[in-house]
DNA sequence: ATCTTTGCAAATCCTTTGCAAGGTT
DNA sequence: AACCTTGCAAAGGATTTGCAAAGAT
């Protein structure tokens, strides 16, 4: 929270009721969110805003490094905050459940990127698509 | 392009020209391609069409296993044929070129997954960003 | 001949922008 | 007081849909 208002203020920005908003519904949200679960996200806290809003405040915390998008479906953009520690996501194909999973261990492969291509990786994406273990229960079961 | 066709054909679909002309710009395609990448790809080989049937034939080719979407960027559905082997992307953040990679090594990392969290995961998508060779050139080095 | 595909125009949906009013510093 | 942010209405884009004409089998 501090963090995230110091560098608003550091941007030139105002700390109004919907980046307070804002920031609080990314503390809060244990996966990514999509534009429309923010406004709801934000309702729910008491902060009621228009969708333009909405739309000009996820930008500016994008670009001020407060966000980040999430490339889960090519449907649709998804946030999350820019303060949680490097993970993947496990996207489950039937609930639509996502969780998160650290211990990446892709830095030997983008070593190997730029020793082999001259690639120099700077960062990636990596989701995985599956059943999560509910909407996976029974299924390949013998019984 | 025979497996192709075949597809189309036993889904009840009529070989046209639209068709025959997106399966020869998949297949000639080096990277995954946008809406308006797709169209003017026809255009060149001669096949001229509407925006519409770009569209509703993309989703056809999708729907029939014929074309994959791919996740590049967030801002853009990017597309590419369902043919190629399984490989990832690595995209320049500079100029813009994206190369395809092979020798996926994630298959023990999803085992992992389902033998701690129960989770099945049936496909992911991995790509990296940063800068290719020649973006890259003099970057870090010392002269 | 029958059923599918095409392209236009219109409809929808999502996102951005201009601007006057209100909020923050 | 100066400057930033908000929300409305309107604009702009991208994608989808209805429908009559053209095409494929």
């Amino acid at each position: 929270m501090e963090g995230a208002l110091k560098k608003i203020r550091s941007s030139g920005g105002r700390i109004t009721k919907a980046r307070r908003g804002l920031i609080r519904v990314f503390e809060e949200a244990d996966k990514p969110l999509s534009v429309k679960e923010i406004r709801r996200s934000l309702g729910e806290i008491g902060v009621k805003t228009s969708m333009t809003t909405v739309y000009r405040e996820i930008n500016f915390m994008v670009k001020n490094g407060l966000v980040k998008e999430v490339n889960l479906y090519p449907e649709e953009k998804m946030y999350e905050s820019a303060y949680l520690v490097h993970h993947h996501h496990l996207v489950c194909e039937k609930c639509g459940r996502v969780e998160g999973v650290g211990g990446c261990r892709l830095a030997e492969i983008e070593q190997e990127m730029y020793r082999k291509r001259g690639f120099r990786v700077t960062r990636h994406s990596l989701e995985f698509y599956g059943l999560c273990v509910e909407c996976n229960q029974g299924v390949g079961l013998m019984t």
